[in-house]
DNA sequence: GATGAATGAGCCTTCATTCAT
DNA sequence: TATGAATGAAGGCTCATTCAT
């Protein structure tokens, strides 16, 4: 069994990676990519199946991890113990914050090709769908805290998915315009306690 | 006097609107478009000179308009006595979004096209200039009321770009979503409060 | 019977002329002409029939003139009696070849058109035709005179297209070049004399 | 690895040039010539990059070829020792005109597509440019052996360009014709001829 | 007669994918 | 497995001509 010339899976990949951010998904071009990697477009089916097998191959381990780690944040919070979640609550979700940012620019391609490039995938809806965890996991933590505007309908899991959107969409602005991680570091801190102030205002309006 | 048949412009445009609104500018096909809409190609050319005609006959009125109004918001609020400022800025900001929530339920097909299907056309930065307008109005005030934040640096351009991103992020969730207009008036009622908490917080930390 | 309008006949004559000249017969385009002459396409079919029978208008009247004036002259030196011919041929040749060029600049651009923008229609071979009517003309001549080289057969009727070819092409050169006329009379005038020494060298190589 | 089909581009080649022939550069459609190969369109771009690309296959060795051969010749007779350059010229002139015609007949079909159907592509200029070579080549020499009727300002290169533009003409005109070789090798020869008398009549009007 | 919109075939070109070598 | 040529549908667009008004 012949084996793939080793060293032509990174080269795809990156070339990839650079055709796919400069022109989109959709207006890519396998062939540039692999004339750019110096081998033929066959060599792409080979080892991606298909031009959106090789979005995915450069898209997904991102993905997949920051699922598992987003849903381990999640889920360890789940775990604590009711009495005590919304004390622990703000710690949780600024150190969350920080992680993500600190995974983001560990990856800091992939998520702008994830916001900005993958319309045509599977992942157009990515965003989405990560808003979507995070807004059914605040919703679960505001029914069992017993937060009133939620009991009382005042507030919906669609009002909490836009509020999340927007704190979401606040976050990835620093890839979009490239920043410099101290930069973002900073931004992102006053966007957390921007976003804290303005959630209870809205969840917690008797708070004080 | 050679007339256009009745009628075939109107369900070009809707035809069109459909099939931008299903695969985006790029992936739309004007044979497509046209076989819908029971006419020829040509027909498009002479009513819309073009693909991008075609788009823009459709989105271009609305932003348009939209300029104009927003315009008008900000050039209003910005000749008001500078003394008074901060008094007015809730009142007008509230009233500001309201409208803009009327605007977009006046054309909601439109603003999902701006959103969503505009890549490739001249409107794939709509959202983002509308932003900068309002980022650099907003920075504007704060420098004319003195903000300290803002004054002493803590706060760049920078970071009212990332906050007012959020901002109408979650203000166009509602057209992404395709809310009936009563909850979204809610719900964007409720984001202003969070905006306005939130902004509160980070640029008047001592106001309270 | 409704009247043809006045003067668009004459606009889209001239329109006309200017997008040939510009860009040939074949990729002319009718829309355009129509427009630039402020009527409609359909302006040109009432008039004109077709797109050839727009150049047709153009070009044909004075080729339809040239033949005449030709022709005159050809046949009027047919008329001659056969034992002056040779001797009044300079001549004649040379008054020929000058009212010929009279006769180019009264229609310069009508010239131009014929050599340089008729391919596609019935005149790309306009200046075959000419070249083959003055052959034949001479042809004749030859015969009649006795000249020995034609009557040898060591120059064949093949050979007078060969050479009449250049002599007219040299003719035309002015207007390709768009030569003031003083100038295109001062080198036609040297041109017959080349083609007058060329000529009896081949045919009479014995006359001198 | 992959190989193209063999004989494809042969007959791509083959049949392009009969289209081109038939049809001229513009009109000639690549859909007829790849149907007419028995093959797809996209085998004209793998093989020849786009419609010029491949006008150009079959024309550009030609004229490359036959630019080198040209030029050699001219410089060649640059390189002659000015004093001895009159004396030498009508040997070269002639040896230069007949392997010319030897290399036309060796290119018939390219010459032909040179001529006639070449307008829309960078060739369509290709005999003015010829004929411009040899004019300003002729001009040089003319000034070189002190030539009175140039250095007097009687005969001016413009002059040079209207015979030198006869004569080609009359040597392409075998290939407008068709003519059988040995037919055409027999009329340069009375070409030459001629156009070397009606030159010196010009140009030397004292010589006799 | 005048208009100019409608027609629809035709243009060159690009593309992801297939498959013979 | 690697190659890259072959495929052929599909893309936006232009055009001379027709014909309803």
């Amino acid at each position: 069994m012949a084996k793939q010339i080793e060293g032509v899976y990174e080269k795809l990949f990156q070339c990839a990676k650079k055709e796919f951010l400069e022109k989109g998904f959709k207006d890519a071009s396998l062939r540039v990519i692999a004339q750019e990697a110096g081998t033929s477009t066959g060599s792409i089916y080979t080892r991606f199946n298909d031009k959106e097998g090789l979005f995915d191959a450069i898209v997904n381990p991102v993905v997949e991890e920051m699922k598992e780690r987003f849903f381990t944040v999640l889920d360890n919070f789940e775990q604590v113990d009711d009495s005590r979640k919304e004390e622990l609550m703000p710690e949780y979700s600024c150190r969350g914050m920080q992680e993500l940012l600190d995974f983001i620019y560990e990856h800091f391609d992939e998520f702008r090709l994830l916001l900005d490039a993958s319309y045509g995938t599977r992942f157009q809806n990515f965003m989405d769908a990560l808003i979507e965890s995070e807004v059914s996991s605040t919703y679960r933590y505001m029914k069992v805290i017993g937060c009133e505007s939620v009991t009382s309908g005042t507030v919906t899991e669609e009002f909490i998915h836009i509020v999340t959107s927007a704190y979401f969409t606040g976050m990835f602005e620093v890839v979009r315009h490239n920043m410099p991680k101290p930069d973002a570091e900073h931004y992102i801190g006053l966007l957390v306690k921007y976003h804290m102030a303005g959630f209870d205002t809205i969840f917690f309006p008797d708070k004080y």
